[in-house]
This record gives C-alpha cells, sequence and structure tokens, in this order.
DNA sequence: ATGAAGATATACCGATCTGTTTACCTTGTC
DNA sequence: GACAAGGTAAACAGATCGGTATATCTTCAT
C-alpha cells in the first residue's frame, strides 16, 4: 500500500500542473507522466478530463480552506483579532514561491459561463470561504456579521488579484489595514 | 475602404472570442471564420496567434479605459465625484450581457508568469487604472492621492471578481459604500 | 500454483492545433 | 490592357489534443 494511492497520485500532480499552466493549456499525457501513471489508469479512475479538472478543484477547496483556516487561527487566538490575522496568513500564501494567484479565480477565467460545473464549484468555494469569515464574525460579536464579511471577503479578493497581476507584495498588509476601519465600525 | 481594415476586423472578432471563450480554448481558424478573413491574411498581419493575443490586449485596454473614464466623468462634474461615481461605471460594466469578468485577469490565470508578455501587459493596464484614479484623487486634492487610489484600486479589483466569480450583482454597490470610507478619511 | 485485478507501455484513433503553401481571383493604378 | 498587391479557398504539414485498445507484466489471495 503505498503512501498515496493512485487516484491521489493523479489528482495532486494534475493539480500542480492546472495550477501553474492553466486547465486547457495542460494535456492529460503530461498529467501521466509527471504522475508516473499510465493513461489507461487515469481514465480507469476519472471518465474525462473534466471530471479530473473538477475532481482536482474539490481537492483544492477543501486543502485550500483548511490551511488557510489554520493559519489565521494559528496567528491569534480570538476570534475578533482572527478578522486581522486572516489577512496575514494571505500575506504568507502570496509570498510562497509556487504562488499563482487563486486556482478558483483562475477556473472562473477559462470556464467564463456562470453554469459551467468549474465555474460553480468556484462560485461555491468564494462562499464558503465568506461563509468562515462570517463565522469568525459571529464568534466575535460582530454588530452585522454578514455585512462585515461580505466587506472584508472583498478586500480579500482584491489583495489576491493585485498580488497575482501585479505582482504587488503589499498587497495584504495594505488590505488589513483597509480591514481594521471596518471592523472597527463593527464593534463601536 | 472598408470601415474596418482587415486588421481591425481580426482583432476585434479575436477579442470577442479570446473574451468569451478564453485564449487557449480560442483557434486561430475560429477567428478567420468569424472575422470573414483567410487564414493567409491573419497570418499576413500577425506573426503568431501570440502577437495577435498581445495586440488584442493592447486594443482591449485603450478601448476600456477610455470607456471606463468616460463612463466616471459622464456621471459627476467634480473630480471628488468621480472617486465614487467610479464605482457606478463599474456596475453599468458588470450588468452588460456579455460581462465576463476583466480581460486582464483572466489573461493573467491563463499566462501567469510575471515575465510572460502578456501578463506584464496586463500590469500595465492595471497600473494605468490605478493612475487615473490617482490622477482624480490630484484633482480632487486628496491628502495623499497615491495612497487613496491604492485603496481605492484594490476595492476595484475586489468587485470584479466577486461580480464574476459569484456572479455578485451587488459588488460594485457595495464596493462604492467601502470607498466612501476612504475618500472621506482621505479629505478630513 | 493459479487466476483475477490492476498496473504498465505503446500504438492507435479521429479531431484539432498553429502555421505554411499553392493556385486562383479581385482590385486599383499606371 | 497589364501588372502588382492583397485578397480568397483549400490543401497540407507536423504536432498535440482527448480518449481507446491491445498485449504484457506484477501482485496477491486463494
Amino acid at each position: 500500500m503505498p503512501a498515496l494511492s493512485k487516484r491521489e497520485q493523479i489528482v495532486t500532480e494534475a493539480l500542480k500542473l492546472f495550477y501553474r499552466d492553466g486547465f486547457n493549456a495542460t494535456g492529460v499525457d503530461k498529467i501521466c507522466t509527471d504522475a508516473g501513471v499510465s493513461k489507461k489508469t487515469l481514465y480507469n479512475h476519472f471518465k474525462s478530463k473534466d471530471e479530473l479538472v473538477l475532481a482536482t478543484l474539490r481537492q483544492r477547496d477543501e486543502s485550500f480552506r483548511n490551511k488557510f483556516m489554520r493559519e489565521t487561527e494559528r496567528r491569534a487566538s480570538t476570534p475578533r483579532e482572527r478578522l486581522l490575522t486572516l489577512f496575514d496568513a494571505l500575506e504568507a500564501w502570496f509570498q510562497e514561491k509556487d504562488f499563482s494567484g487563486c486556482m478558483f479565480i483562475n477556473a472562473s477565467a477559462e470556464f467564463s459561463s456562470q453554469d459551467d460545473p468549474n465555474h460553480m464549484l468556484s462560485a461555491e468555494h468564494k462562499r464558503l470561504v465568506r461563509d468562515y469569515i462570517c463565522e469568525l464574525a459571529e464568534q466575535a460579536g460582530a454588530r452585522d456579521p454578514k455585512a462585515l464579511s461580505t466587506q472584508l471577503n472583498l478586500l480579500v479578493e482584491g489583495a489576491i488579484v493585485e498580488a497575482h497581476v501585479s505582482g504587488n507584495k503589499k498587497a495584504a498588509k495594505l488590505a488589513k489595514s483597509m480591514a481594521k476601519v471596518f471592523v472597527e465600525q463593527a464593534f463601536d
């Protein structure tokens, strides 16, 4: 029994390639080569490339949110502080050498129709991130948790784009400083 | 002499397709068919597809910023008001039926390497938009125009992503309400 | 030991990709 | 009317695309 099942190997390698090079630009052959797996095996686990894309995005959604929440919470103990350390977690992400923007924003660019399954999954991911911020806001006792989380979420999106497109390393710090205004507003 | 030169026909049609379907997903043959032009002619005007992509992005940069500035200024007469009507222009854009996010964010997703020419042009576009906001802030007499424009710009990016990925029609209004806080801050 | 499961490598399929070439046709200018 | 410029349609080249088929090998439970 290997550490990773064949299926996991494929998803892991596909994730790396899709994230770095894009979905349409990454061929199935390349994924097989990198994953050390035959084409037959890949199509034994996934009906089509598109199904693999979906599985990859699902995996990314789970692992990203886990890491994001862990990193946010590791940096502060109270929910209110976490509404800001969330941006420190973002900053650490931007600094990773293989940072290539948000995979779900990227997916929405390539699968731009709102009812494409990949686009829908991306919207779902964004909703779940916002829900997490909303939970923090609730726990912190914000006056209007939903409103606050919507505001902070928009700052998160803006920072990600700024960091990726313009390579602006200070985007997270900027967003954090802007977030402070709304967090204070929500508690006074 | 036709209204549009062959070159312009090609760029116009390529722009439509690249924006709607993505860069890698759009083939040269499809562009020729839609533009009513032979392949020979296309390759007579552009050395490669990649050069056409670049020309397309340049065209988009110019026409988008023109429209954006026009729409912003049409909605208010003073620079200070325009720092907010800018978000009304955004909202109108989001409502267009063929809205498919920001073409430069999309390009950065497919050409993710920071030193890819298409990515670099996208960064340049973002810089020019920010410069415009900075000009408005200067004309309005903001205390720190650069700082204000950086803040507003981040809100713009956030709104675009929210509108495209999540289909959130209210993103522009939200961003505008957040922008008010920083505009007021910059003048008190 | 045997046989089923699941893996491999590799060849193949038809379609599509970017880009080139050929041969013909139209158009404006002298 | 002749000629050059620039257009067309269409075939072609070579690579790669997503996906399938075949034939061989390993693994492992019985």
